[in-house]
DNA sequence: ATTAAAAGTTGATATATATCATATTTTAAA
DNA sequence: TTTAAAATATGATATATATCAACTTTTAAT
């Protein structure tokens, strides 16, 4: 069998990850009676697998704040759905009706396993904002880390090819979800379709050939990346 | 010939354009004294049609005013090239790196046409948006506009097919940059690729598929929009 | 005015990936 | 335990769009 074939070269200067990592104390810089003031405005709220945690369309009362578990978001239009990014524990998400003109959610949030999500009232975070430079700044701060990465994933998306596509998404779990090239997978195959933007029976397809050329192995959900440095030169080369 | 067809809906609700449209005066919260401070730190720079206006790669010292003219924020890596998005006057450009440990520029900004563009100190500007509260929040809002929008073009470039993508583009540009559906198109159809992702060719024959079913007019650089609810069909449905 | 270079155009062909159909396996439900 | 439904898998085929090549027109340079 053909190796596979490599195209265009991407650099690694790019962030093309899927994943929103944007770890920042932003709650440390408050002093005790804005905390105090989040604090009784919020509510923590567990989530099952599966379960939606905001609803594209819906009014944004709430900015969230992911404790533990895995979240994704995406927007739908129709049948057309497409994962922004997924959001593991320690990020803030739902920031962008603030200050934009838009009161109502532009994405839907669910949880893909049992996650932990703190509910912090939108007009308290919003007013806190805007009475405190700081912690806007460090707002500001974790906006522009999600565009950076935004841009970086319009790039992967739209000039990479399928192997690419896939390989980036795989390592980004492994290097930033998991943290090993040993992890089990709660994503269907049409799920890591929708995070790639391709269909599922071509992630299968392009599954099995990593694994036919030894680059990964896969065991029902339990995937582990043999050869990390061809599934990194599949990413950027391809 | 047959009409273009049709095939998935893309509904109107997700805003999927490509033009940065953030017309905000954050300035007049400023006060007189922070004003002269940005003022004093500003510097007002003609650029002709062609001139690069930041690079990818370099030190971020400045945040960037549209006075007058087209920019094109693009990325590019090696011999790929994804624009970002187009900006006209009115707008702040380069306000990634506030805040967000990135000190340089993550994409290129050049001219389309002659433009006026005020470069303003970054250190300054940072001093002002971590002092005052407001006008921070005022940053927040135009930075959640961009990723809105920037999803929304993300939706668009990786779930419409060719046609709605060149649709959208021109529609974006009639009803955004020059308000009318008569304009003349600085840009050359490699340009034009660029934006809705595809090649020269596809965008020429794409062209003149919508010339032949008179939904625009074509000469030279002179675009007519005939048929604008039939180029809104096409963009929203293909 | 002449030449060179870039932009635009067109047709033939290739190809990556979607679509469709159908089978098998796994998971969840009654 | 049986049944239904969802997820996975695989082959055949279709198709949108890229690639390649050649040619024309426009723009810029000498």
């Amino acid at each position: 069998m053909d190796k596979i074939e490599i195209k265009n070269q991407i650099s690694d200067k790019i962030n093309t990850c899927t994943v929103g990592l944007n770890k920042r104390d932003c709650f440390k810089i408050l002093n005790k009676e804005e905390r105090k003031l989040i604090d009784e405005n919020t509510v923590e709220i567990n989530f099952g697998a599966g379960e939606i945690i905001c609803k594209q369309g819906t009014f944004a009362t709430h900015v969230m704040y992911v404790c533990s578990g895995l979240l994704k978001v995406y927007m739908k239009d129709n049948n057309e759905q497409l994962i922004l990014k997924i959001v593991p524990d320690g990020n803030l998400v739902g920031l962008n009706s603030l200050f934009s003109g838009n009161n109502i959610f532009l994405y839907s949030i669910k949880a893909y396993v049992p996650s932990t999500v703190k509910l912090i009232d939108i007009n308290v975070f919003r007013r806190i904002v805007s009475s405190n430079a700081l912690f806007a700044s460090e707002i500001i701060g974790i906006l522009n880390t999600n565009i950076i990465q935004t841009y970086g994933r319009l790039f992967s998306l739209t000039k990479r090819q399928s192997y690419g596509r896939l390989a980036e998404v795989l390592l980004c779990l492994s290097d930033r979800i998991f943290k090993s090239t040993d992890f089990v997978l709660q994503l269907s195959r049409k799920e890591i379709g929708e995070l790639c933007g391709m269909t599922t029976e071509s992630v299968i397809r392009m599954l099995k050939r990593l694994k036919e050329e030894d680059v990964i192995r896969i065991e029902g959900k339990k995937f582990t990346i043999n050869n990390y440095k061809q599934l990194k030169k599949i990413r950027d080369l391809g």
